[in-house]
DNA sequence: GCGCTAAATAACAAGAGTTGTTGGTTGAGA
DNA sequence: TCTCAACCAACAACTCTTGTTATTTAGCGC
């Protein structure tokens, strides 16, 4: 789901309207395959739209969301971030400078002794240092 | 790391002091399985020292945390959650009744073309439906 | 195009979870 | 026992996120 009359439709089809602010967030983050926090993506927005508010951010954000546009991800670092790639991957966190990369696994880890546990998904997160941070390329 | 006396040597071997606080939320949190998040260990430790306050609580969890007697998870389910198995295992969260599950998985996952990450911890989350609350056993 | 209605917005406040500050208290080694 | 750093309780503050409300607006039928 990219283009804008994809999303645009896709937003009406659910008996959403679709309104500046929901196009512009939702370029936004189509946009950013850098997992931008809500508070990044108000910031962008803020620069196209100076009056948007951080809470009609968090609203669109939601609702691309509830309609499976985008992924919302939780790495423990504080704050949601937003995943516009909803193909099957994982993520790496590098411990140093933050930075989050899509990763994909060998294989996808099974449950042992499971006591009836029923399985909807499984979230890997690679937890480490990312390139960038080991060979000092930052400092560039 | 279990008996009072073990914990209380490894809190003086850091130059920590070792007080009644720190006695009762150690035990507490040693001998609960649960994955307590901090403030069901504040409100266990109330019972027994009603004058405890929530910012030793978590004080004193960040200190186990910082020792490596417990760890501390962040599953997304808005806070923190303790858990006394230092050992390798995952875990399983059922979106239901937001019980937590200590699994193992049958193999540890590999990232694919890393791009020269360094993986120093992962974290394998299942998210699905427990046997409790597919059976209906939570009812009985 | 025009008006109607439900949805969306901006502004503001508040909620949850966690951490900072401070001044008095206490554990533990000397 | 003495001393001092570590600790504690109380309180405030902080971050992230969501609730409330009055106003505005998109989308639809005409």
């Amino acid at each position: 789901m990219r283009s804008p009359n994809e999303v645009a439709r896709r937003f009406r089809s659910e008996g959403r309207k679709f309104t500046p602010q929901r196009e512009l967030i939702s370029r936004l983050v189509f946009d950013n395959s850098a997992h931008p926090t809500a508070d990044a993506v108000f910031a962008a927005a803020r620069l196209q739209m100076p009056m948007i508010s951080l809470k009609t951010v968090y609203q669109v954000l939601n609702d691309l969301v509830e309609m499976g546009e985008v992924h919302a991800l939780d790495l423990g670092t504080g704050s949601i971030r937003f995943d516009p790639n909803t193909t099957d991957h994982h993520h790496a966190l590098c411990a140093t400078c933050g930075m989050i990369l899509d990763v994909a696994v060998a294989a996808t880890p099974e449950l042992v002794a499971g006591h009836g546990f029923v399985v909807h998904d499984v979230d890997v997160t690679f937890r480490g240092t990312c390139a960038a941070c080991l060979t000092g390329a930052h400092d560039l």
